[in-house]
DNA sequence: TAAGCAATATACTCACGAGTAGATAAAGGC
DNA sequence: GCCTTTATCTACTCGTGAGTATATTGCTTA
């Protein structure tokens, strides 16, 4: 796609067609992503076995040697996927402790963002993807990565727990069950539909953090 | 097998090897059984796509032929397998509307079956299976099934709050909550753990119904 | 200007797995 | 005593999909 030529300094008034090594390292980038985002939309829409690599590559209109170029096999293709949506949750994660508020109001702000991602098309896929559809190794740091992030969310809910904003509870338990309501969506959630992320996001984490009984 | 023939009322003292026709509709159903047990396993151990029929049939000792003549093919055995999940839920859902109690009462005693069930195999298999591996029609009837139980859980919440037993809230997001957080169990949990899943099914239902804040 | 590398295509190989054909053996009925 | 049905096997077919070998074109660099 040309026309995109980026602004140098000394650039000349017409877009040159010749690429600097910098936009030539951005290109092959943005075509790398091109085909992360093409597969991740197929494997969340089929499934990642369902989804055959000549079809991700048909989508984008180039043959199936072209995405083993840029990315060495269907494995990595998956785990470029999840990577990408493990990476924000990993930074919310280590942002949430750092922040002001009691431990109720940091953990809420957490969860909004922790649904928010498994909204989105990289989300999902991590949240969808189980252990069986990668090689041991890989599967044992995928494993490692959620159990970071599910660690970082129960010292959420301990530091509440520890400044009184949160009842005392079972921790583990607490961090299952806010996982489990906040990845569903990763399953039904309609990108198309009338509510955006944000909104589900916040309503699902009203409804976790308030309960079910009236206050009396 | 033999060995387990059962008690006739003129039965000879030792267990006749041959087999009455009732005798032999029971054989073949507990061999159908036992291959949609043995398959279910597999296919929450390794997900649906990736195991084989060869590698069910070998797990049983028999040849992949046998299971074709017992299920006709192997979405067929995947549809029995939820069908065997979503039975239980069903039922339960039908049950919970009529008995005591008032609406919170009901819903939670709804929820500790709902959470079990989705504990067991064929419930593990019902909740992790997506319409991906469905042909359109049986996906169909699949999405039909799980709405009615989502129907029947949205009539509890419904119920409680007319009652005043439930905070008002929105119904569908709640419903999509309470699922969630139960469903993912579906996931995680190991049966071989120390946690019964009577005891994980309380302590979840706990946590949701009564959300993270202390109770002033 | 030749060599080398980047990007892409066509046209393969190869394994695996769903499903089938056909044989066989036992049991049951007529 | 034959014929049919049930249960099971071995040994296939056939499609699909991951991954590769190799050719081509064009840019970059010595």
């Amino acid at each position: 796609m040309p026309g995109n030529a980026p602004i140098r300094p000394d650039a000349p008034a017409t877009p040159s067609p010749f690429r600097t090594r910098e936009e030539k390292i951005r290109d092959r980038e943005e075509k790398r992503e091109a085909v992360l985002r093409a597969a991740v939309r197929m494997f969340n829409a089929r499934g990642f076995h369902a989804t055959s690599l000549d079809d991700v590559a048909a989508s984008l209109g180039v043959s199936k040697p072209t995405i083993y170029h840029y990315l060495g096999n269907k494995e990595q293709v998956l785990i470029e996927c999840v990577t990408r949506g493990l990476e924000p949750l990993r930074r919310a994660a280590e942002a949430a402790g750092g922040e002001p508020g009691s431990g109720l109001e940091r953990l809420r702000r957490f969860l909004v963002q922790y649904a928010r991602i498994n909204m989105d098309d990289f989300g999902r896929c991590m949240v969808r993807t189980g252990d069986e559809s990668l090689s041991p190794e890989a599967a044992v740091r995928f494993r490692a990565s959620k159990r970071d992030i599910d660690l970082a969310l129960r010292g959420l809910i301990e530091a509440g727990i520890a400044d009184g904003s949160i009842a005392p509870a079972d921790v583990k338990f607490t961090a299952f069950t806010l996982a489990g309501a906040l990845n569903w969506p990763a399953r039904w959630h309609d990108p198309a539909g009338p509510k955006s992320a944000e909104e589900i996001a916040a309503s699902l984490v009203d409804i976790v953090t308030s309960g079910l009984a009236p206050r009396s």
